[in-house]
DNA sequence: AACTATTTATAAGA
DNA sequence: TTCTTATAAATAGTT
């Protein structure tokens, strides 16, 4: 509008696009601060430009969501409305999908058995059985581990002592060691090793060393208990 | 700005305020498309005048939906967040109780039993003995009082039928019905009775007369397969 | 709604 | 980005 007048169609180029953009929107902002302040009117400007930037005006004493919410109420349509109804209806199905699972494990649990007929009762009873089983199974499995993986831990600390027994035993024959005074500390040791290996193995623990007099002991004696 | 420079400050006039408001409102609109097309930028415009009229402006290929996402995406806030966020993390957490129940209907199916140890195994086991016990229970009541039901009917049918014999006894004994010509319809019921009460009682069906000869029969004679 | 004198906006250049 | 300025465009007041 100045030097010249101008096609109205995109500037092509891109740095003379965003200065014109640039200017243009300062000219709109002010107009529409004019006509707020002219005609005590409100308006709200939102613009992004070809690059993604976000410029608003809007006039003095209002607010982006107060304009929003007026728009929507002036128009009588809640724009986000589908959304929210969206929203709703997932949560009413998740609610009767909830309602159901817990349905089922109640009838699992052996609740609520009144409203199943004849064939469901049936069904119902087979398919726990079956799960029953390889519940029990599992179990088993589970046992089993345990019980082998205490009796590796054992037969490793039985060897372990063993060793230390014949080390000992090796020691005690060497001339070498007879020959050593009395009054050292291999005495205290070498007395030890004279009660055998029974004292070893009862107050051997094969896991968490820290707890050893009540619950180490208690994971092999109980085992028999659960079958 | 023609014809005399004006003060920017509300228009006291009423009518002159109106037609500035018109005027004023179509140039800033007419600014916006301009800038629309020069810059290929996105322009939403809003406003009330001051007698609440709404009027606006969108750039064409959006819609003031759109734009208002787009606004809250770029602002990073949501404007609605206070109305959606309660729903939200509802639906999360009745999406995580419904993962919970799925896995545990899943364990009471036999299913990962994995992450279960020695003692929820234990218990589940007993559990689940516990609830089969109870559907077992259940379907035996089921079908005591079916049979019982059945036996009723069946009583009640035999009840009717013997009635009816002793009817026709007593009819084909009475000698008012003996002096009646044999060449009318009495003769047929009378012949048919001779055939005595055991044809009946084979014939009988306590209930659906309609599905007498398959399924009728078999109500009774499967049952015993279900124990 | 149209006209037009004048103000304002702004394109191009610096 | 900002300033300048010639010129296009908008518009206040009038018809």
């Amino acid at each position: 509008m100045a030097r010249g007048k101008i096609q109205i169609k995109r500037i092509e180029n891109t740095t003379n696009r965003q200065v014109t953009y640039s200017k243009r929107r300062n000219g709109l902002f002010k107009k529409a601060n004019e006509l707020t302040v002219l005609c005590d009117a409100k308006v709200s400007i939102i613009m992004f430009s070809s690059t993604g930037k976000l410029h608003e005006y809007i006039s003095p004493s209002t607010s982006t969501k107060q304009f929003f919410d007026q728009y929507q109420m002036t128009l009588g349509v809640d724009l986000w409305n589908s959304h929210y109804e969206n929203m709703q209806e997932n949560l009413k199905k998740l609610k009767d999908v909830n309602r159901n699972l817990r349905k089922e494990i109640r009838q699992r649990m052996g609740d609520c058995l009144n409203d199943l007929g004849m064939e469901d009762l049936k069904l119902l009873e087979e398919e726990m059985d079956k799960a029953a089983k390889v519940v029990r199974e599992r179990k088993y499995k589970v046992i089993t581990n345990q019980i082998d993986t205490q009796r590796k831990k054992f037969n490793n600390e039985k060897e372990v002592h063993n060793r230390l027994l014949r080390d000992l035993d090796a020691r005690a024959e060497d001339p070498r060691f007879a020959l050593i005074d009395n009054g050292g500390e291999y005495e205290s040791v070498i007395g030890f090793s004279n009660l055998g290996p029974r004292m070893f193995a009862l107050s051997l623990q094969p896991s968490h060393p820290s707890a050893q007099s009540g619950a180490a002991g208690s994971d092999l004696t109980t085992y028999p208990l659960l079958f």
